[in-house]
DNA sequence: TATTGTTATACTCTATAACTATA
DNA sequence: TATAGTTATAGAGTATAACAATA
């Protein structure tokens, strides 16, 4: 009568969160690696692969990377110290400072994304197209949750 | 002739990469939210949760974490200053100490690890039986390279 | 008054090197 | 001599609170 409504206990799910679980080891891994390859730190990589999108004011840093907009301060001095981002005044607000990436920092970037086809290249390698096909379409399914 | 050999311009094993990306994302952000619930930090939980499955020597978890095993010390110092984690001694090496999870650390180990089923239930969620399936034989694939 | 970026402070994690007690 | 755990140290990331410049 009372169907069992806890995914809890369900082996099948559980199962799945252990594997990406296991994703989530892997691709973190990777990424490290590849950042200190170019002597980068984690987070470092993480916002000079931002800007390299995008520049954008330091505030806004803090927020797509969810933490406090005062360690940002830090991180994109140390950044700076390197010449692989400046900071640029804001014609429109002189309060805020754009931070953009310079070539050197975009060409960095570059190769940090490139340093990721170690990951695309082997767990990914293995699947066929039709595999990879698949799962694309449950993992957006999964996060547009 | 010359079969296009590099992935790195593959545009859908790019978009998978992608995708893997934010799962990462999220799965990395539903951890720390729930070690944070218990006042605990990732790298404690981790730790925690290590030892929840079996107790082990100090050196061991460093292998386990993949860090250096003086930091794991402090860990094991904070964990065990809030009555979660114990060292006992190893009979048959008296270097060894054997980090274990008190009853309090075993228990608050099963609420994180429950704390885990928000990323269970909502991502998860929205697959069906037959598409989780999938979902774990293809992860499985993957990981298995 | 409110907001942007910064500074100051304290805590944690991290790697490196030197130390101790065992083996 | 080799190994397990620790200590000491320094660098980086993090949150909090207070500050200067600007809106």
């Amino acid at each position: 009568m009372a169907a069992s409504r806890t995914p809890r206990t369900d082996p099948l799910t559980l199962e799945v969160v252990e594997l990406i679980g296991s994703v989530v080891n892997r691709y973190h891994d990777e990424y490290e690696r590849a950042a200190s390859k170019h002597a980068l730190t984690g987070a470092q990589a993480r916002v000079l692969g931002l800007l390299s999108l995008e520049p954008m004011p330091m505030r806004r840093i803090a927020q797509k990377l969810k933490c406090e907009p005062s360690n940002i301060t830090g991180i994109v001095d140390r950044l700076e110290s390197r010449g692989l981002v400046e900071r640029r005044p804001d014609p429109a607000d002189r309060r805020v400072k754009l931070a953009a990436p310079t070539e050197d920092g975009k060409r960095t970037a570059r190769e940090l994304r490139d340093g990721l086809d170690d990951f695309a290249r082997e767990p990914l390698g293995t699947l066929s197209r039709e595999q990879r096909v698949s799962l694309r379409d449950l993992l957006k399914l999964m996060l547009d949750s």
